[in-house]
RNA sequence: GCCGACGUAGCUCAGCUGGUAGAGCAACGCAUUCGUAAUGCGUAGGUCGCCGGUUCGACUCCGGCCGUCGGCUCCA
């Protein structure tokens, strides 16, 4: 019988026989391990224990629960047996499909005569538990293509025939069972149901068969499980704690903005929103002349024909607000993007090669009508306003001007202190896309050689970019782990052929320019939502709607704290004084919880001395040395024109 | 738009199986003049999302609509 050779994580090899599988290579190195084992690893790929090793393997490690990897394993096979508990209790329920990544939850879709109600729920979930402590062993199988057909035919499974008709020829076809249950399954999966330590089951909801609308919806049930209790009390904590950040609670309780059923998804700015919004926009536009960009402001209503030349009619008829003009039969639509008015500036006058690249900025308010079902909070509005440019170049420079972006991308995140960026290619649609695929793969080719020499790594999201060019998504997660595009870059190959763009280049010929669209922040109202959920409302000293409050001890230091907010307030910071008749700990109290940055607390000493006494938010100091008011407000005013990211101590 | 849940005072929430509403915080008033996260007392505040139905009687039961939340789809 031949032998093959198993590496293991410390540099120790094991002859063991050719198709030994993965358990039995834990067994060797011990007993305690295999008990505890949920999978193996070779080459960074999970294995399933039951797996026959047929060659020689460098490395294998085990997985345990201890490994990160081992959750979502866990998490995979309660998967299976919450499928097997709807079955037992519904059993003219069929089965679709689980979920790819595990990495947080687990889901399957059924298809049921009637939704799952809450109750539902609550008796499936017992059912998991008890299935758990049934400890039924799950077992891997490989198949012929025909006995699976011939399985799922008998079991009456037809979204699973369909399903299986979806695996390539050739493909190996593996099952795995628990009790009952048997599925459809790469694995990998755990020795036994036992192993699932604690499971909940999150919620019901819809979703359309294979993801397609015109299709029949399905029920799919979300869960997500842990090997210990403690880990899933813990797990749930955090998203508790988590939601608390979450920027349609944190945004009315610092008064910043107001979401209204009379208008949805049309946010009312409040007073200290606004100041976040304009400092925003501020910003980018002080960016502006250093990057070359040239502020613009076409209509907010155009007649229906230039969007028949976009091509906007025809694509987003129904996405977009109408109504007549004074005239008969004239149609007029509320500006729900940029870019055709900017190719209308384009087209002004003859223009030259010397003008490109040319860089035209816009901030108009955007009208959307999103479906209600999307909206939400200030992350998906029906109005709203982009830092939108688009860049009008020859082809020979769109390298440069992508390069030039992230540039400006990085310098504008830096400056905000925003974290966690997922830069990732969106490329070319499989239908529906204009121009050539060829062209495509250059544009896509050099988006991601951009994305990685500004020292960016870059996912693909295939097939997802819009039907006129590759894109560039720069995502940010909210605080449930959505994803939301603020940032983005596109290569737009319809625009210039469209309207018709020429320019006359240095041989006197006339060219069609390339033309770029790009936004730093995207959406102002997402990147609001995205930046309060980051910050928790904790905005850096230059954004901050109140920079200072000021504490004044008792009544008869007001007229003092007037004095010294009148000096702040010529120096351009803003001030709120509290003079209400209260204690000091009470104001202390209020202005932490509208995590105003700077406290500054004025009683006796401070009033004889003409100093203030600082108390900052971001480094804990409490009660220190009194600074003379002259150089608190000289120090800030400094620290707010160097938009620090933290304030220091003033 | 689709599936599900939810909607009571400015906010967070209570209100058993139908008998027309309550707390805390906030607001306002008075007292207090206070040194680093809540001073005390008092006052006011609600067409129980909207419309309709059942009933002697509806916050409560039923239907429709609107909105919000989670998911799906969509996202120029």
């Amino acid at each position: 019988m031949s032998t093959i050779t198993v590496g293991l994580p410390d540099g120790r090899t094991l002859e063991v026989p050719a198709g030994a599988t993965v358990l039995d290579v834990a067994r060797e190195i011990g007993e305690g391990l295999a008990r505890a084992a949920l999978a193996g690893r070779i080459a960074g790929e999970l294995v399933d224990l039951r797996q026959p090793l047929l060659g020689d393997v460098s490395k294998l490690e085990i997985v345990t629960s201890r490994d990160p990897d081992g959750a979502d394993v866990i998490r995979h096979s309660a998967e299976h047996v919450m499928a097997d508990a709807v079955k037992r209790l519904f059993p003219e329920a069929q089965v679709d499909v689980g979920r790819a990544d595990h990495s947080e939850k687990f889901q399957y879709d059924f298809k049921v005569a009637e939704p799952f109600s809450p109750e539902d729920l609550e008796k499936i979930e017992a059912q998991v538990r008890k299935i758990v402590k049934e400890k039924s062993p799950f077992a891997r199988e490989e198949v012929s293509r025909e006995d699976a057909r011939a399985l799922f035919a008998e079991l009456g499974e037809e979204l699973k025939l369909s399903r299986l008709d979806d695996i390539p020829e050739g493909a190996p076809i593996t099952l795995f069972r628990h009790g009952e249950f048997v599925d459809l399954c790469r694995g990998p999966h755990v020795q036994n149901a036992k192993q699932i330590g604690a499971v909940k089951l999150l919620e019901a909801a819809g979703a359309y068969w294979r993801g397609d609308e015109s299709n029949p919806m399905l029920q799919r049930i979300y869960g997500t499980a842990f090997a210990t209790k403690q880990e899933l009390q813990e797990h749930l904590e955090r998203i508790e704690e988590a939601k608390k950040r979450d920027h349609r609670r944190v945004g009315p309780q610092l008064e910043l903005f107001h979401l209204d059923p009379l208008s949805p998804g049309s946010p009312f700015f409040l007073p200290k929103g606004m100041v976040l919004y304009n400092g925003l926009v501020d910003f980018v536009k002080a960016l502006y002349p250093k990057y070359g960009y040239h502020e613009v402001m076409a209509p907010q209503l155009f007649r229906a024909d230039i969007y028949k030349t976009s091509g906007h009619y025809q694509n987003f008829h129904d996405d977009m607000f109408w109504f007549a003009g004074a005239d008969e039969g004239e149609e007029l639509g509320v500006k729900g993007m940029n870019c055709p008015g900017h190719c209308r500036i384009f087209s002004v006058k003859k223009r030259s090669y010397r003008e490109l690249p040319l860089r035209l900025a816009e901030f108009s308010r955007l009208h959307r009508n999103e479906r209600s079902g999307t909206l939400t909070g200030l992350a998906r509005v029906r109005s709203f306003a982009q830092d939108d440019a688009h860049i009008y170049c020859e082809h020979d420079q769109v390298e440069t001007e992508i390069h030039r972006f992230f540039e400006m991308m990085t310098e504008v995140y830096t400056a905000l202190g925003l974290e966690g960026v997922e830069i990732n290619l969106e490329t070319r649609p499989e239908q529906g896309f204009i121009g050539e695929p060829a062209d495509w793969e250059v544009g896509e080719r050099q988006l991601e050689a951009a994305v990685r020499s500004a020292g960016y790594d870059c996912g693909v999201n295939p097939g997802e970019a819009a039907f006129y060019g590759p894109k560039i998504a720069c995502d940010f997660r909210d605080v449930l782990g959505r994803s939301w595009t603020l940032g983005t870059l596109q290569i737009d190959m319809a625009m210039p052929g469209r309207f018709g763009l020429r320019y006359i280049g240095r041989d006197g010929q006339e060219h069609q320019p390339a033309m770029l669209h790009r936004a730093v922040l995207g959406s102002i109202e997402r990147f609001l939502a995205v930046y309060i959920e980051h910050t928790g409302g904790d905005f850096p000293l230059w954004l901050a709607p109140v920079q200072v409050a000021l504490l004044p001890i008792t009544d008869r230091h007001a007229e003092y704290a007037g004095k010294v907010r009148d000096a702040l307030e010529a120096a351009g910071i803003r001030v709120s004084l509290d003079d209400r008749s209260e204690k000091l700990g009470f104001k202390i109290r209020e202005a932490e919880l509208q995590k105003i940055p700077i406290m500054a607390v004025l009683g006796d000493q401070e009033q004889e001395q003409g100093t203030v006494t600082p108390r900052v938010r971001s480094d804990e100091s409490r009660g220190g040395e009194g600074v003379s008011v002259d150089t608190f407000v000289s120090d800030l005013a400094e620290q707010v024109a160097r938009r620090q990211v933290t304030p220091g101590s003033a």
